[in-house]
DNA sequence: ATTGACTGTTTCCTGAGGGAAACAATAAGA
DNA sequence: TCTTATTGTTTCCCTCAGGAAACAGTCAAT
């Protein structure tokens, strides 16, 4: 395989007018030029400049391999400038993959990132499963999770750490209490998936004992905010973020169950594959999110959620 | 300064679907692959690829930025092309210098090259002086000398070797013998120089003596014809060529004159710059000179001289 | 006429890139 | 489900291209 190498630095001799000022403007030894260009002569079998001390000339056959190089040349300067463009203005598709629950969240946080980046072109994927994301083209995976088990070529940015805790409204606890680790499998739960059927709590404690609770929920769904308001109205204990239940005991329509139980702690991240470079418009949109996501996570915390069967259900 | 076979070594990964086809297609390693590409990719500031084990798929911008890389080889293809076409039919211009002496014999020399290669045009320059090849933009000179002494980066290829002898016709040797090397300068000589006055004869005998003789000819020309015919006519002493005093010794027009003292062994050569290859038309013509110089040189010897004073004048 | 500046080429030593081999991961076949 | 084949990546040792320096030649200035 030939050294293309050699057609640029042959050109910048014959563009120059020698060697000596070819060196001084492509920053490389004379003595580096003198030898490929030589080379190059040999491998092509043919003298492209003519040349003694202090004096050369361009042949007439280097004359026409001059002005291909140049075209040559020309063609990599135009698509250097192409991926430079395409890599300084945020621009393009994003398919963004999401569990449903970020969905009342991300709904402030995407349309400032739009605005800011106009040309961007948004998808979401609305899903908490594992996906690959070279095989579903997924740029970007905004997850909540324990730890990441994935592609070990994907990259992963940590935004927040979670925990989940167990709540129900005051009145729920009145009804059933006390309420025991063994009691709650007996009891109405809330679960976040997106089918019915039995549902397995993983708690742990302070002193880090572990205990799985096997469940049969009276409701499924993967929207957090949901599962919120059916606690606050009594339906069950679920096993909420605590960005969610903070602001619910603040508030008074929530209480604690068994609090010193909680999820193990979790990670909200994004992955993305990335090992050597990444499309400006992917970056902009992990840096928004690692921006926007503390603070908003915080917001949560601080809403007053609305007490229960007090709430306006007119359309 | 980059390097532009990373752009070659890029473009054959995606042409081969998959760095180990690339590999086996250029025949250099995957690894050196592997890294240059990571290298261009680095360089670049985007993902070309996105890829982990076994998967492989072109992004937007690898894509856009292939299809330059192809164009840009494709340039390159065509570059190589044109000089091999150039270098493997002999045409174009050749500047060829030599002195006017050499004119009648190479009237027939040169007619027979260009039937044989249509495609070249020859220009003939007409001197002997001491030539710049590459300031005059001469491609080939032709030369008599007992050394050749030009730039050093000057290529020369011997023909023939030769020598000049003392010659007159009998005529005029009986009316102004015996000839010595004292009585030379005072008698009618020939010289072959362009310009009337003084010339030197530098003669050597066969025991190596050296011996200058300055004379003042009576005609001086630079056509070794015109010196020939003026001898036999009976005009003077000539310092002539020994393929031309030859047959006149043998056709009984010209006697030798002090047949021990001759010119120095002076070479038959044409000197070209060539470095690193050469013009298939200049290498032609050097090929063709070398075959048929020295036969022309022979046939020289063998043609036979008209006698004095029965020559045809009419026109 | 001599000297210094500047050119392109060549020499020689060193370190960066090449490349064989190993590694880690995935997919296909049994 | 397990094993083998095949992929792209990384490691590590060695060689050759890089590059500093010297060389040889030419031209301009004094």
């Amino acid at each position: 395989m030939q050294d293309l190498n050699d057609l640029a630095l042959f050109a910048a001799v014959v563009k120059n007018k020698g060697f000596t000022a070819a060196a001084t403007a492509l920053g490389v030894p004379k003595s580096k030029i003198s030898k490929r260009v030589a080379q190059l002569e040999d491998r092509l079998g043919v003298r492209l400049l003519e040349r003694s001390t202090r004096k050369l000339r361009v042949t007439d056959i280097g004359q026409t391999f001059y002005e291909r190089c140049e075209t040559i040349l020309a063609g990599v300067d135009e698509a250097e400038t192409i991926v430079a463009a395409a890599k300084s203005e945020p621009a393009g598709p994003i398919r963004l993959s999401m569990p449903p629950g970020f969905a009342p969240m991300m709904a402030h946080i995407l349309p400032t990132f739009l605005k800011r980046y106009p040309q961007v072109r948004l998808a979401v994927v609305m899903t908490n499963r594992p996906v690959d994301l070279i095989e579903e083209r997924i740029d970007v995976a905004l997850r909540v999770r324990e730890s990441y088990e994935g592609d070990q070529s994907v990259v992963v940015r940590k935004f927040t750490s979670t925990r989940q805790f167990l709540a129900a409204s005051p009145s729920f606890v009145a009804a059933h209490g006390p309420i025991t680790l063994e009691s709650l499998s007996k009891l109405p739960t809330l679960a976040i998936q997106e089918h019915t059927g039995r549902a397995v709590w993983s708690l742990v404690n302070t002193t880090g004992e572990v205990c799985d609770i096997a469940h049969n929920p009276i409701l499924s769904a993967v929207e957090f905010g949901m599962l919120e308001r059916a606690a606050i109205e009594g339906v069950g204990i679920g096993l909420l973020p605590d960005s969610i239940v903070e602001r619910g005991f603040r508030a008074g329509v929530l209480v604690a169950v068994l609090p010193e139980w909680s999820s193990p702690e979790q990670s909200m991240h994004a992955a993305f594959t990335s090992r050597h470079g990444m499309l400006p418009a992917v970056r902009a949109l992990i840096d928004h999110l690692a921006e926007v996501l503390p603070r908003t996570v915080q917001l949560c915390k601080e809403v007053i959620p609305q007490s229960p069967a007090t709430a306006d259900w007119t359309i």
